[in-house]
DNA sequence: CGTGGGTGCACCAATAGCTTC
DNA sequence: TGAAGCTATTGGTGCACCCAC
């Protein structure tokens, strides 16, 4: 609670009212555009209330209404794109029949997380759309529950929350690199890279995934297949390390396109001393095909998965929800870095 | 206004009191953790209060204190990395003297920006951080500045508006391109490659590059100094289009890293054919030591940009904010892209 | 077309009641 | 009896919506 500004008087309806000999209901009656007052004292009420400099306090009416039109938007990197386009079809959605999204940032830290969707309840939120912090469990949303908040959950599943969840068919995306790795490329050993082991997506990823390859007769990299924090920093150094050891698997499906780019450099990738592993990543950022070598990816059409969170958000509310509420399945865009294309040439980002 | 949740009666402050026979001024007292209050009253009533499914309502305690603790940060794109960043220093700032940041998306759009800013106004939020839309006149912040809630413009300028102002120092950024293209490559003819012409970041640091290259003797080359939209895929095709007509310059300032990236793809460098070219970009992005050719880049610490404009905002505010109150000077972190290292050779994100 | 009175929920200042020394 | 220290309460307030007339 901070941010009191004192000094000017602020100027209320009543004041508005008082000016023009009216009642504060008729000043209210205008504000709401409602067609029960005539375009005389319309015109001049709203005259008044910018002359006074009157302005509407939308806080009041909430109270009064026991209604909000704010949105959180609860996640914990805004610095990654893929998150980043998730918050456009979720903002698309809720936008359009009114609502008001705000983004909150974790940080990944539980506490604060905790924090926000406290002050979420506090302010009486119309709902709430989450990607739980690494380390939450099910207690972190206990107070959510109870308070009968609208909420979602966003692409990270919690043991034991019986919350709505949004997500990826991680299932599907673990096929689809297998599929691709050793059908298309015929690699014979190969390893799932980087991601938190907390991360619901990397289990269900690298679950399917190994269960796939093995079927295919590949065989399994455990040592590159070790958790890892999902950023190309900590991608480059790990591969470093695990190249001076010996060399790499013949087929590396990463757990982000921000991984694939921290192993394409250490993989020396588009060079002439380039490891010879196909290297795909997940998410297909717009930059994965700007990258040299441009980086093949698991692509799952961020915006509308953003879409779908909303209107399962809004069918929450008890609101109409028109459209879909499928999550869009998974594709291959294939490019240079797993070996369908020169590496050198263009690539357009719709593979 | 919307999402108005029927059916289960909320509990009040007031039920929490007659529950125990006590007054709701103790029960205020209570949540608000006073010392007025003896240790058993309190746990009586936390206890009650947890057992009626109780929840504070802020919304209703900051109408009658006239305070709030929200601060709006209303930006034109999460999605660029640059600006994420910046909205971390925001927050640790304001997060550390209890305020709550959230972020809104106008997607650039001037009529979602004026929507978003009345809305916070009429929410009554502690403050705001903007960066303006693209289209953005004084017009759009008449309201805010008369509403008198405290605001800081970040990064972009506008005409005629007289509020605080915190951004990068362009002129420094494009000086320091000027002199490592000149006075370390050597390069004789140069451009400005990218961003809109709108945008005041561009017209800044564009002047004093020119004059800087100007001065020192080399050539300007206004083909490939057009303005364009600050994506590494617009940059891509520009600069293909501009190589069929022609060769490069053989120095170029990129408005932003991701323009540079959509550069270097189309100059192929890092490649055995690659132009001779010597390409820096601004902002200095995490991706960009990892890009290949590894990106050089003028960086200006983000979040310190950020902790500096959450300062200004604060004494907006009223309230006491230590350490600086001005922006970090742009620092030139060379790379590959420029030939100041070789092109496959790692390089670290400090330079 | 326009109005009065009541309501939403909690803060705040002033004050009263009770111990204790 | 009185001063000092706690604790808890009353009544008014913040601003606008809603119903009934």
């Amino acid at each position: 609670m901070q941010g009191g500004r004192p000094g000017v008087r602020r100027v209320r309806m009543i004041d508005v009212a008082n000016s023009l000999g009216l009642s504060r209901a008729t000043v209210s009656l205008v504000m709401r555009n409602s067609p029960l007052v005539s375009e005389a004292t319309r015109n001049a009420v709203l005259a008044e209330a910018e002359r006074l400099g009157y302005i509407y306090n939308q806080a009041a009416a909430n109270l009064r209404t026991q209604r909000n039109d704010l949105v959180g938007l609860v996640m914990p990197d805004v610095m990654n794109p893929f998150v980043a386009e998730v918050s456009l079809g979720v903002q698309e959605v809720l936008g359009e029949v009114g609502f008001f999204v705000m983004i909150a940032n974790t940080v990944d830290r539980v506490g604060l997380q905790r924090q926000i969707l406290g002050s979420l309840v506090g302010h009486r939120a119309a709902g709430v759309v989450t990607i739980p912090a690494l380390t939450a469990t099910a207690d972190d949303f206990a107070g959510l529950r109870q308070s009968g908040l609208p909420t979602v959950l966003l692409l990270r599943r919690i043991d034991g929350v019986d919350l709505p969840f949004v997500g990826t068919d991680e299932a599907a995306i673990g096929r689809l690199g297998a599929e691709h790795l050793t059908a298309v490329h015929g690699c014979r050993r190969v390893a799932y890279f980087g991601g938190d082991p907390l991360a619901s997506p990397r289990v269900g990823r690298m679950e399917s995934f190994r269960r796939a390859v093995t079927e295919a007769g590949a065989g399994w990299d455990a040592a590159w297949s070790q958790p890892l924090d999902a950023t190309a920093d900590a991608a480059y150094r790990r591969a470093a390390e695990l190249l001076e050891a010996g060399p790499p698997p013949d087929g590396v499906l990463c757990h982000s396109d921000n991984v694939a780019y921290g192993l394409a450099k250490a993989l020396r990738l588009g060079t002439p001393e380039a490891a010879p592993c196909a290297v795909l990543g997940i998410d297909d950022l717009h930059q994965s095909a700007m990258w040299n070598p441009s980086i093949s990816s698991i692509a799952t059409d961020p915006v509308e998965l953003g879409r779908v969170c909303g209107r399962v958000l809004l069918a929450e509310m008890g609101m109409p929800a028109e459209g879909s509420r499928v999550p869009p399945a998974p594709e291959m865009h294939a490019r240079a870095s797993c070996g369908c294309h020169r590496a050198t040439r263009p690539a357009g980002r719709a593979g």
